[in-house]
DNA sequence: TCATTTCTCAAGGGAACACTTGAATAATGA
DNA sequence: TCATTATTCAAGTGTTCCCTTGAGAAATGA
């Protein structure tokens, strides 16, 4: 008891879950699987690696007990274990780009210059919604709005987005969101609306945040693609 | 704008962080910066590894933005660069705990067997400093009560613990604390003290979990070893 | 049963990591 | 100034990690 070996095996095994998140490929994993579960080939194509690589990936993150699979025939869908483990990767983004200075440069980078696009935060969204001021979009691919999205938004993909801004209704604001404060889709969203003429804003961070914060989300652990509201159901 | 090689690019510096925490020593000094700043040495000593590597794991941690450092003389104090990493280092164990089996196996290996030794709530024991029905003692080395300690706690360095017990107030339970969820001392206090008769309990997880927790706190960021409380300062 | 789809596993090469040893640097006090 | 103390750096070695390729399983449907 308190031996040297045993604790330091305690700690080694404290840090095999950050091991798992050690890696930029697994940390994207982490990203979108917090919208929900997906395939092995979804999450392949999504960080842009090969199957044989993601599934290592995949069961690297497994092992350390970060994700859970199901099998549905021939597909394995991989999602996190519970919410515990979003509010790790919410913990680990924060002091990223908190403490580590070089983050900010490349997030800049990455999501490109941001004047003009501004955010809306989480209580004024909440509070037009109950008005109904407001047309919210989830710009985010169609299998993440299915698995969960707000309450009352639309599933706008930001591929069909451009052709799709005519036939929203006209005279409204428009709030884009999507994964999180790093994913480019509602910024993007939002510079293609400014361009056809529209007012516009990003939600601040994106689903995964305004659902654990507790405001109304329609949750569907719907196995597969179901792509309209089923009822209201808060949770 | 959101190119492949700018999202890696971030995502990367995300896995920065992760890997700060992907060893073993490595987590274990976050958990001994967790009670308070520590010199290079006495961080040596706490995780038992040379100097030259401790200051290169130190160097790791401060490199991704964990830890800052203060130099007083020929001595340079690391800290926790703030309570986020704090909270991202609970949000760690919590995770590993609850979802890598392995672990709770290990942490029975290293704690002993916990038969007889109950916990006390922090709400618990909140509500009896009030009513005085308790002696508190702190049992993490004197350097870490200087730190900052429970507000009406004395310092009983665990070391020290058994010539002490006929100095505590008799007739009164006794209740002691250290580190977190995962420090022997303060289990091995209540043996040690169930075997000199005394009524004894171990608070729930340690110091920091009651201080982010906002129960009263003595803290000092008092550079240099100071060992009595010098008012009653709450944060 | 057999081909197909989807996923996992194993081997391999180049890169990064962990710890040691020994030397270099920074502040202090005689 | 110079010896001392505390810390950091650099070189070296064995281990682990990342991604690729190609082969092996698991469920499905003809």
């Amino acid at each position: 008891m308190g031996s040297r070996a045993s604790k330091d095996a305690l700690f080694d095994g404290f840090a095999e879950v950050g091991k798992a998140l050690a890696n930029g490929r697994r940390a994207e994993i982490v990203d979108v699987l917090a919208q929900g579960e997906r395939h092995v080939d979804e999450v392949a194509a999504e960080i842009e690696q090969s199957v044989a690589n993601t599934s290592f990936h995949l069961r690297v993150l497994a092992s350390a007990g970060l994700l859970t699979t199901r099998r549905n025939g021939t597909r394995v869908y991989y999602s996190l274990t519970s919410a515990r483990v979003g509010a790790l990767w919410a913990a680990l983004r924060d002091v990223a780009v908190v403490h580590h200075g070089e983050l900010g440069r490349l997030a800049d980078a990455y999501l490109g210059a941001r004047d003009g696009i501004d955010e809306i935060t989480r209580d004024e969204l909440a509070q037009r919604l109950d008005t109904g001021s407001v047309v919210v979009i989830d710009v985010r691919p169609s299998a993440e709005f299915a698995a969960g999205h707000i309450t009352g938004a639309r599933s706008v993909p930001f591929d069909g987005l451009a052709e799709r801004v005519r036939a929203l209704p006209p005279d409204v604001e428009v709030v884009a969101y999507c994964r999180g404060p790093f994913c480019v889709f509602a910024d993007e969203a939002v510079r293609i609306l400014h361009r056809n003429g529209r007012a516009a804003y990003r939600l601040e961070d994106g689903f995964p945040e305004w659902q654990s914060a507790g405001f109304p989300a329609v949750s569907g652990p719907l196995p597969d693609g179901l792509m309209t509201d089923p009822v209201g159901v808060r949770r």
